[in-house]
DNA sequence: CCTGACTTCCTACAGACTGTAGTAGTTGGT
DNA sequence: ACCAACTACTACAGTCTGTAGGAAGTCAGG
């Protein structure tokens, strides 16, 4: 589970060399699409879902059966899924949690914007006060938290 | 800035139907691309440059004059750089901040992965425990001041 | 065992985005 | 007026994405 996350990161991480090639091999853009995101919000939503599951999850008519499937056979590859089968049909669930997922996003994030300081992130979302009472009540207790357990 | 990502959700809401178009529209994937980052932070890091300016912050021979010159320009035509005139030269500087660009990304990691809520990414990056102990000591004085002035 | 209804697999494809850079045209300074 | 430097316009290949079609495989029922 942890190896996963490590893997992903060091796809990141190199810089990659390009020799007499006129376009340098990239690194993954953005780990997850956006569609296929939203694919993992379903299984995130509803635990396990065959592709027929899922494409009933969408608007009537949204996607066609075998977009679906592309998806989650790409979410599968990057290793964000994992099947199962049960019978004729392979049953897909959620392979890494939505924490995972928004950890990964904040480390691309901070490796982008902050040279890969995580406390201006922070910051970041304190001062623009995104946070309502409860929330800051909530970050409060976590701080005390994290004090005392160490 | 918030009107185009109502714009997309409303996108993605309907069913959009397609005619006879194979694919649908798609929202700009990254704000600013990786090398533009590299620009920015140059520009960032050292207030106004030139062309010239940027390319000679990059080690020997790293990239075109005309490469940096159009992730320059790209900068501008989406409004993260200006230019002014010098002589002959085009004198670039950042206009947007560090901490803006930082909260869009932010914002857009929200929208993608929480839907569009901020504090799961606050309390992700404090769980990680990502935050130095005087990390720790400045947000809760940060959550002290908020508390105060209001 | 054959058929129908589903499934999965493999392949496709057009549009957008990127990184990189060449060429031609302009222009300020001497 | 000339030249070096600068900008503007154009190019292009690789990748990623969203979307989907068609072929091939497979249980359930007859």
């Amino acid at each position: 589970m942890v190896g996963l996350v490590l893997a992903w990161a060091s796809l990141v991480g190199r810089g990659v060399v390009r020799a007499g090639s006129v376009c340098m091999a990239r690194r993954p853009r953005k780990a997850v699409a956006d569609a296929e995101l939203e694919v993992l919000h379903l299984l995130w939503e509803h635990g396990e879902a065959t592709v027929r599951g899922l494409l009933e999850r969408f608007p009537e008519g949204a996607r066609a059966y075998t977009t679906v499937q592309t998806l989650v056979t790409r979410l599968e590859q990057k290793g964000y899924v994992t099947s199962r089968k049960d019978g004729r049909a392979l049953v897909y669930s959620a392979r890494v949690a939505r924490d995972e997922v928004l950890a990964s996003e904040l480390d691309e994030v901070a490796s982008r914007v902050t040279g890969g300081k995580a406390t201006p992130l922070m910051l970041n979302l304190v001062e623009n006060n995104r946070l309502s009472k409860d929330d800051i009540a909530q970050l409060r207790a976590m701080l005390d938290r994290l004090d005392a357990s160490e």
